[in-house]
Formats: structure tokens, sequence, C-alpha cells
DNA sequence: GCCTGACATTCCAGTATTGACATGTCAAGG
DNA sequence: CCTTGACATGTCAATACTGGAATGTCAGGC
């Protein structure tokens, strides 16, 4: 259930409206746990029947804002000291990567190639990111730079391993 | 719809039961597309209605052996040649990390310490798995040591990153 | 002959996720 | 005044996934 300490997590830092949640859903956490508006603002009002977060203030145009309660805290900080997190990940690319014998070996090739290339492009994009934030404000971002380089190692990673794989691919498999 | 995908590739390489593809699902795939039983014998079954997959024969205990058909093949091709995999991923681990600013420094160094450990113990099984297979047979073997060599990669670069945040977590973060 | 373990399938209830639709408010610019 | 775009929430049906229970078969060892 880690859709609802990601929403707990965020309320953690700050208070926010679910629309607010939403543009950390679509940034930041968008290369994480990514999530649909339905699924948050479903969560949050879980979360307020549980009485892990309250609604503070109903602004303007409907807006409502939660804050994390003291159970709320409570929670997050059990799940993040006390629970291990699920190791199991799925990957669409890799799975694909064990068919690559029912393609030509120039088919199989490309794939690799362009899985190198898309690797190659959100490294640059995370490069770009890394440029534009200031690193020094607030205590959030100490986090944010750690995340943001395990994105810039992992794509860097996958790049290097994907033109390895074409390599050998070619290589290897002589039509 | 990966899974439908994951269970066509399987059995273009040979036909099988929905037991005999559960192993794969519990062997070779579980850290690329993990799935249930329940999951597996679904989706049989919506492939032989759909017309992609057949029954070949009925052998014992009730055992069903499935074989792709003309028309499952060419999906399968249309699908890796044809579709972009899905390249967003959740990663409970990484969301975690958004938030260790709600726990003291020495718990958020224990965290980031203990996912350094958890990659070490990963790679090593890999590289148990490396050892153990001989990689000179079938031509199925070529995608696996690919896609090994991926985890290898991930799984050190998990450690690395790991002990490195651990250090800067210490280092910028003084109680 | 009996027991155990691997083989083998089916069904189900509950939860999570997706993607789309519906509805409405407010601020700013033309 | 009117339109546009950002703000804001809510609901729904469909699909995907989890975890467990129920059921039964067959081979091999004791």
């Amino acid at each position: 259930m880690s859709l609802r300490h990601a929403v707990l997590g965020l309320l953690a830092n700050r208070p926010a409206s679910g629309y607010d949640l939403m543009r950390a859903f679509d940034s930041s956490l968008a290369n994480v746990w990514p999530a649909t508006q339905s699924q948050v603002y479903g969560e949050l009002g879980k979360l307020a029947t549980a009485g892990l977060v309250e609604v503070s203030t109903e602004g303007a145009r409907g807006r409502k804002e939660y804050v994390i309660t003291e159970e709320g805290r409570h929670e997050l900080h059990r799940w993040l000291t006390e629970t291990e997190p699920e190791r199991k990940m799925r990957s669409d690319a890799m799975l694909r990567v064990f068919f690559l014998n029912s393609l030509t070996r120039l088919e199989a090739v490309a794939y690799l190639e362009s899985e190198a290339h898309h690797a190659a492009g959100r490294h640059a994009a995370m490069r770009e990111v890394e440029a534009r934030v200031d690193w020094d404000e607030g205590p959030l971002s100490v986090n944010g730079r750690i995340a943001l380089e395990y994105g810039l190692r992992l794509t860097a990673m996958q790049e290097e391993w994907a033109r390895w794989a074409a390599e050998q691919y070619a290589k290897q498999r002589p039509e």
C-alpha cells in the first residue's frame, strides 16, 4: 500500500490539497510512484476516514487542504522504519529482452539501440533538472538530490548496458 | 498488457502447461514480471479465447499443454517491434528516499545501509546463477545472459549508490 | 497398501490501477 | 463582457493484481 504512504509522506512535509499532491505525483514522484487523480483523491478520502489526515481549510473553488495528524505521522514513521520495501519490480523493457530471440538479429539490435537512446535521453533530462534546481533550499531537496542521483546512475547504467547488449547480440547470433 | 505478452513469449519458445509457465514466472521472470497462478491460468484462458494460443494436448492429471498459433506469433512480433515498452516504474524503495527527512539522521542512514546490504545480497545471488548456468546451450540463454548482466549491473549500481547516499546523508544533515 | 510431494487446474473476494467523464470556480487579458 | 487556462474535486467502469482456498492425480519410497 505505498500510495497511501506516498500521500502521507507528502503531507508530512507540508499541508496540501489533492491538486497540489497531483503536481508532486506528476513531477518529482512521476518516476518513482506514478498515480492518477482518481487514486489520489480516493486515497485522501480513505486517509481522512482512517484519521491519518484531516481537512484543515476549505478554500476557494472547493479546495480542501489536508494536514497530517499525529497518528498519520506515526504511521509514516512505522512504515519507514518497521516495514521492508517491496523489491519486486516489473519491467516491460526487460521482459522484451527475454523474447528477443523471436526477432531477427537486426530487429533485436534495433530494439536494444533504441533502449540505449531512450536511456540517454532520460539521462540528459535529469541533468537538466540537476542544473535547474537550487539544491541548497529546504530539507526536502536533500532527499530529492539523492533520488535524482539514483536516476542519473540508473540511466547511465542502462545506456551502457544496452549498447553492450546490442554488441553482444550482433556478435553471438549471426543470422 | 505485458502479462499477456509474457505468456505469449514463453509459449513462442516451446509449448507448455500453466504449471510449466508458473515455473518460469517463479524463476527467470521473477525479477522482471512477477505473476501469480491465478493470473497465468486466467491469461491462458483469455489467450485461447482470442485464438492466440491453443490447447495441443490434454495429458495426465488434467494437464493442458498450450501452443502458440500463427496469430499469436504475429501478435508477439507486433508487440516487440511496433510498441514502445512502458518505462514508468514504481519503486517502493526509492519512494521512501523522498521521505527520509521524516526520520532522524541515524534512522535514515540505517535505511540506506540496509538497502546497500540488500543490493549486495541480490548481486551475489545473481553471480551464483551466472556460475551455475551453462550459457552455451540454446538460443534462449543468449537473452537470459543479457538480462542477467542487466541485473548484475543494476544491483552493483544500487549498492554503490546506497553507500554513497548514506555518506551524503550523514554529512549533509548533522542532527 | 499408504503416505508424501510434485503435478495440475479452477475459482473467488478484495484491492490497486487506469483512463475517461462530469462538474464547476476564479483570475487575467483582450 | 467574454473567453481561456489554471485551479479543483468527484465518480465510474474496466482491467490488473494479490493471496488464498478447494480439488484432484500420479509416481516413488517405505
